[in-house]
RNA sequence: GCCGGAGUGGCGGAAUUGGUAUACGCACACGACUCAAAAUCGUGCGGGGAAACUCAUGAGGGUUCGAGUCCCUCCUCCGGCACCA
């Protein structure tokens, strides 16, 4: 027998299903068919890098494991041909796209067959080709009967280096996804397809799809639907109104100004009208002038600090409450959103929030935690700070919703913290994240210490003027009374400790008056922890003060829980007739006393899918100055890409250059017309090739009803999560479009996705030539073969995860092609007898395992679960072990040949080989898959782990039937066991059947 | 900042979904074969300990007879989104 020659072997099977037409898909078979997709690839320069073949591999090893189970499968290749790279290549070179791309795909063919992937090549599509972008065409006609397509100047990215428009997908960062230029802001005319028809629908239908969670999450985000209102503002003494769009109708008596994009119509209106009385015209003028200057990226990195102006003079008035509020424009409401205005509401929205602060406006709380919010007041001693301020203030945060305690406590001269701390036992459980605890003078250490005490954290500490009159707060020295003393001991070690407490603590407050000399005692750590930013220490300046030991003003904030603002929804106060009510009731009875439309947004826009560039399908339009825009008639397609054309960029598109093409002939009246000069952004091109594939050579129509209803849905679709939103959102908007249109029978393509894992460098970096890390597959194949490199690819690890490649340990799977060459090859005549031994004894491998039979059945079940499952690393692992175990004792016919098949969808060329010498009858791809005799997985004997208070102890042989009495006398009478119970008693025995038994002494 | 995902030997990764942590592979060490090397085969391989044992799944708590797996707090890394009202 020959030792094992990968070359020879592969070339010699990829023969055979070339000439035999293995794979192609047979239309005339009815039923039980799968449609197994691989996302195509673009046919780059490069050609392939070791990343294809881990999602080729995926679903070929399931293309063929389903074939074996007697599905007649579709499973195609072929190539997203259109695109950028290449005329950016003919750009530099002067080699036309067409040459380079058509030369890419050869190359790319050849690699992909040289794997051994199971592709029908009869139906090989190539988006570039006029057969194929006649139908893209159509696609793009249909579109624009139903209203679908439509052209619109609107202000569009614009990449300067790659003279084209880009779709906001492709801006990352604000610079162009390609070539990492900056992207500009342009008003162009585009062509757009209305996505946004059908938004509701495209987040509807992510429900029902076996799709990866991370994928569905990132297009719910993308689609990004939110609900909410629309309100009417009406401007004081004006026919203006201002529509705003919110989510939070709930707050809108907290609503304390409003918001215009500084581009929205009604400020230019009021600035022309006279009546408006904009007081400070010029000031606006320039703020509008500056933003629309600033480029999307500026605005972004200056997003934290809000700029605006208020347009002087105009008030709109609150529709709930009849309040006039001021009126601004600021850039950080967007035109492209909702209304592009807002109400703002600052005491529940971080961004109001923020640009009421830096403008002084006021903020006025109006919804609380639903959950009752309590408050801790700790008086100091002496009955004449409880008489006076905290009667004030528990009146003030009742009215803000608080439950508000004052624990008696002793009334000393002097605080005893340990009686204190014993009085406050009893509201511990009160105090939650949203409660705020009160230290007035020496309740300000107390606090401290009984915030250390509490299991929970809190939501605020405030501190309150920690003054003692009448004491002398340096040092301790012999004129303290031994009172006096404990006093000053008890406040600077609260002081000290607060490290130990602070992270308890969502927000410190501390009030004191601004002559106050003991501060620095009571915060030294305060105020380092101020620069942190998490707190807020309010200097008597004017938001507080007190005078004669009596409160006169509260801080605005403190009736926040202990947060600047409040996002959550909650219970309404402060809303008249509405308070009391829950955020949600609130909206809707809100609406109908106001009259407000409920409405949804999306964050999803239209497709704008013109590019200025050569290589790509031409938009089949032509406009005639007499009729109009008119669509390409149907009998004219393809309206085919001129081959003689200056393709370097100058701005607008190389077709507009093209006489021949430009020019042509009004379809309706005969009249000098021009054609559209922008091509097709290539994700129109891959949104509809599954359709395609169906019927690769339809030259009457772009697909076939009846093929497309035998095949589709996509059974199962693999490829990078890249895509997860452009092209897969794109090919569900088309697939849904053309279902509306009555061109298909279903609304979602791909009913199962898998996305393979990145494979990283050897250095843990992304493949790419800069980092000189890429891995060509050509040199894996020709060194040790396409099997090795699929099975290595597939062990790596999970298909889904991001993995490093790691040459090193390619030889591992080549060694185990070695071994499973030799198992099968060399004749059974010599059995190891101490091997064999080892395979009947029943304790082998975990247990369970009564011999040849148990083995083959339980490699049968795993290796057919894991590629159920796409768990393909660990089906290779069993099969490895199979081959370990196996190896060196005596084989049947029956193993070796189950072996064969189940390892076939791996590694194909090497079993096609070993079925074909051994002399097994057929091919190999024409056996079924084995099924396996679940008795044969049932061992007579199993092990029962034993353990002793949880640690593991020993592990016994029992018979597979022994009732559990039987068991736990066994595992007692273990050695190990019993020299661990010695002496103990057992107060419990746990005995999970089959498993293990657990006692547990004392 | 927000939304996802992940942290397990020197490395890639397993773990029946709460039940013997480290399967399988790489690397490494030793042995056999060989004049020798490679290849192959065999043995060993988380830390500590002579052993009994004990400590280990990013950190700290919790639930449980029992936690890599469940809950809470935190740290780190990766991916996506980002003023979306």
């Amino acid at each position: 027998m020959d030792k094992y020659n990968h070359k020879l072997i592969e070339a010699k099977w990829q023969a055979v299903w070339e000439k035999e037409q293995t794979f192609v898909a047979r239309e005339e078979v009815p039923n039980n068919h799968a449609y197994v997709l691989d996302m195509f690839p673009y046919p780059s320069a490069q050609g392939l890098h070791v990343g294809h073949p881990e999602g080729y591999t995926a679903t070929d090893i399931y293309s063929r494991y389903l074939r074996m189970r007697g599905v007649n499968v579709l499973h195609p290749m072929g190539w997203d041909a259109f695109g950028l790279p290449a005329e950016n290549y003919a750009i530099k070179t002067g080699v036309h796209p067409r040459e380079l791309t058509w030369q890419n795909i050869d190359n790319f063919r050849r690699q992909i067959k040289a794997l051994g992937f199971s592709y029908d090549w009869s139906r090989e599509v190539n988006t570039a080709d006029p057969s194929y972008y006649k139908w893209t065409q159509w696609l793009f006609l249909q579109l624009y009967k139903k209203g679908l397509a439509y052209r619109q100047e609107a202000p569009v990215n614009w990449c300067p280096s790659c003279q084209t428009v880009l779709a906001n997908e492709q801006v990352i960062d604000g610079v162009c996804e390609r070539c990492d230029s900056q992207v500009e802001q342009r008003q162009m005319a585009q062509w757009f397809f209305k996505t946004t028809a059908y938004a509701s629908a495209l987040l509807k239908d992510l429900d029902g799809l076996d799709w990866p969670q991370p994928i569905l999450d990132m297009q719910r985000n993308w689609i990004g639907k939110s609900e909410g209102a629309e309100v009417e503002f009406r401007i004081q003494n004006s026919e203006f109104r201002i529509r705003v769009f919110t989510t939070r109708l709930d707050t809108i008596f907290g609503a304390t100004y409003m918001v215009l994009a500084p581009e929205h119509p009604l400020v230019a209106s009021l600035l022309e009208n006279q009546e408006s009385r904009i007081k400070n015209q010029e000031e606006v003028k320039k703020y509008i002038k500056t933003t629309s200057q600033r480029t999307e990226l500026e605005r972004k990195a200056e997003a934290k600090d809000k700029t605006g102006v208020r347009l002087e003079g105009v008030e709109a008035i609150n529709p709930a409450n009849q309040e006039r509020i001021p009126v601004f424009i600021a850039d950080y409401v967007l035109t492209s959103y909702g209304t592009g205005a807002i109400m703002a509401v600052p005491a529940h929205d971080a961004r109001d929030f923020e640009f009421a602060k830096k403008f002084e406006l006021s903020v006025k709380e109006v919804v609380v935690p639903t959950q009752k919010r309590t408050a801790l007041i700790l008086h100091g001693t002496g009955a004449d700070s409880k008489k006076n301020w905290y009667q004030w203030l528990k009146t003030e945060l009742e009215q803000r919703g608080y439950q508000v305690f004052v624990p008696d406590l002793p009334d000393s001269q002097m605080p005893d913290l340990d009686t204190w701390l014993k009085a406050l036992e009893p509201y511990a459980s009160s105090i939650n994240e949203n409660s705020i605890i009160i230290g007035h003078s020496l309740g300000g250490p107390t606090a401290i210490q009984f915030v250390q005490r509490l299991e929970r954290s809190v939501g605020a500490l405030v501190l309150v003027a920690p003054t003692c009159v009448g004491m002398d707060w340096t040092p301790i020295n012999a004129s303290h009374s031994s009172e006096q003393a404990n006093c000053i001991r008890a406040i600077t070690e609260a002081a000290t400790d607060w490290r130990s407490v602070s992270k308890k603590i969502k927000h410190i407050v501390g009030l004191f008056s601004s002559n106050d000399p003991y501060i620095p005692v009571a915060t030294g750590d305060l105020y380092e922890r101020n620069l942190s930013g998490s707190y807020i220490v309010c200097e008597n300046r004017g938001h507080f003060s007190e005078k004669n030991g009596e409160v006169t003003k509260l801080p605005e904030f403190f009736g926040l829980p202990y947060a600047e603002f409040f996002v959550d929804y909650g219970t309404l106060i402060n809303s008249g007739e509405f308070n009391g009510l829950d955020s949600a009731t609130a909206v809707k009875k809100i609406a109908a006393k106001i009259g407000a439309k409920l409405t949804t947004q999306y964050r999803l826009r239209d497709w704008l899918i013109s590019r200025q560039r050569y290589w790509g399908a031409p938009i089949p339009i032509i406009y005639c100055a007499k009729c109009g825009e008119l669509p390409a008639p149907a009998k004219d397609l393809p309206v085919e890409l001129p081959v003689d054309v200056d393709f370097r960029p100058h701005g607008e598109s190389p077709l507009a250059r093209s006489e021949s093409f430009h020019n042509v002939k009004c379809p309706k009246c005969g009249a000098p017309a021009r054609r559209e000069s922008d091509t097709m952004d290539t994700f129109v091109d891959s949104s509809w090739y599954f359709l395609r594939y169906v019927d690769p050579q339809n030259n009457q129509e772009a697909f076939d009803a009846k093929k497309v209803k035998q095949w589709l849905p996509v059974d199962l679709y693999v490829g990078g999560a890249e895509h997860a939103v452009m092209h897969l959102l794109y090919a569900r908007f088309i697939t849904k479009a053309l279902k509306d249109l009555g061109h298909i029978g279903f609304s979602e393509p791909f009913l199962k996705l898998r996305n393979q894992g990145l494979i990283l460098g050897e250095d843990g970096q992304k493949m790419s030539k800069s980092h000189g890390n890429v891995v060509n597959p050509d040199e894996v194949v020709v060194k040790y073969g396409a099997d090795t490199l699929r099975l290595y690819e597939m062990f790596l690890g999970p298909l889904e995860d991001v993995k490093p490649w790691n040459t090193s340990s390619i030889i591992g799977l080549r060694r185990f092609l070695d071994r499973v060459w030799n198992f099968v090859s060399f004749p059974a005549t010599t059995g190891n007898p101490e091997k064999q031994k080892a395979l009947d004894s029943p304790d082998r491998h975990r247990g369970n395992d009564n011999g040849l039979n148990a083995m083959v059945a339980r490699t049968i079940k795993k290796v057919t679960e894991d590629i159920e499952s796409f768990r393909f690393n660990t089906a290779i692992a069993s099969l490895m072990e199979f081959i370990n175990v196996m190896s060196s004792v005596q084989k049947s016919d029956g193993a070796v040949s189950t072996l064969l098949i189940l390892l076939y969808p791996f590694a194909p060329h090497i079993t096609s080989e070993l079925w074909e010498q051994r002399g097994f009858k057929g091919y190999i791809w024409e056996q079924s898959w084995p099924g396996y005799d679940k008795s044969a997985l049932k061992s007579d004997t199993i092990s029962i782990t034993v353990q002793v208070n949880g640690k593991v102890r020993s592990s016994i042989q029992v018979a597979a039937r022994a009732k559990e009495d039987e068991i736990v006398k066994a595992a007692r009478a273990d050695v190990n066991v019993a020299r661990h119970l010695a002496g103990k008693t057992i107060v419990r025995q746990v005995y999970v059947p089959g498993r293990l038994v657990n006692f547990v002494v004392e």
